[in-house]
DNA sequence: CGGGCGGCCTGGAGGC
DNA sequence: TGCCTCCAGGCCGCCC
């Protein structure tokens, strides 16, 4: 609706650039859209060996160890691209890359590793074949680090990180045990991802409302019913944002205008003051930890 | 130890 | 038009 507000004046005319997309500066990277990247990536980045890294801007969310960062990754190629939570892996034989996107980065393939940095553009991989890949992060939020790749499992930022959604281990059960006597909201519960991984705001609002929750509902409240819904409402929301390649990624190479298709598809999230799309009583929103909740005070209890 | 909150960071939006 | 303040939020660290 106001896409051009989000756009800067210059991009008009010239070839896609990563602020081109203005849906992708407006929403943040989720399980989902980590994922869609993952996917994306893939088969334009397997098998490429890394000639050169340079780190333009050393100062993220954790100052990059440039000398490490380089001799992690020059010379080795990607075997590999995972996922953990909302953490992205290169594989690189006895090393790994760690990315985390943050709340506004972005990874962009080039064909030409000799395109000018742009504004935002903090570290540049350069592959063999002349393509390149560029971490862009607005807000510096996001995260770049060279790791032994033995250490992918016992990594500080990694080793406390909670059940993947989408696996088998996230079931009613499990929820049931890890939210018994614990006083706090269900919502924070669904994003510390030191219990669920990969479920930031947005998809932690809606798959409330799919489960007919309350935000602010007490975890140890629960039931088993509620357990069993909440566990459903999580997997549909995450398994249908990844089906629709997340909401900002659809055009990742392209940047060519066209969006995502999951925000079409949300039923409370940035639609405060909006009718619910089931009930038509209006979606509110509430500030819980100094976080947003938007929700249906009629279909969530 | 659970859990709440401040700090990090930038750019867009809105008020004056 | 320009300056100022507020807001967005994942994650860590600090505190009670």
């Amino acid at each position: 609706m106001r896409r051009a507000a989000f756009c800067p004046p210059s991009s008009a005319t010239t070839i896609a650039t990563a602020s081109d997309d203005p849906l992708f500066a407006q929403t943040l990277p989720e399980l989902p859209e980590i994922e869609s990247l993952r996917r994306s990536l893939e088969p334009r980045l397997l098998g490429r060996r890394i000639d050169a890294v340079e780190v333009w801007e050393p100062r993220l969310r954790w100052p990059v160890e440039t000398d490490s960062l380089k001799r992690g990754c020059q010379g080795r190629r990607i075997e590999a691209i995972e996922r953990r939570g909302k953490y992205l892996t290169l594989r690189l034989g006895t090393r790994a890359v760690l990315i985390h996107l943050g709340m506004s980065g972005r990874l962009r393939c080039l064909d030409s590793a000799d395109r000018p940095k742009e504004k935002h553009d903090h570290i540049g991989w350069r592959f063999e074949n002349g393509q390149a890949l560029r971490f862009f992060d607005p807000r510096r939020f996001g995260c770049v680090e060279a790791i032994p790749a033995s250490e992918l499992s016992t990594h500080p930022r990694l080793t406390h990180l909670g059940v993947e959604p989408l696996s088998k281990a996230f079931d009613a059960a499990w929820v049931w045990r890890a939210t018994r006597n614990r006083s706090t909201a269900i919502k924070s519960w669904l994003m510390n991802a030191r219990q669920v991984v990969g479920v930031g705001n947005i998809y932690a609002s809606e798959a409330l409302f799919r489960a007919g929750l309350m935000p602010t509902k007490p975890t140890g409240s629960l039931t088993k019913r509620q357990c069993s819904c909440l566990v459903d409402a999580v997997v549909s929301t995450l398994a249908e944002a990844v089906g629709a390649g997340g909401t900002t990624l659809r055009d990742f190479h392209h940047g060519d205008g066209e969006r995502g298709q999951f925000q079409h598809k949300l039923s409370v999230y940035a639609r405060e003051g909006e009718p619910c799309r089931r009930c038509a009583t209006v979606v509110r929103r509430e500030v819980q930890n100094g976080r947003s909740s938007f929700f249906c005070p009629n279909c969530q209890r």
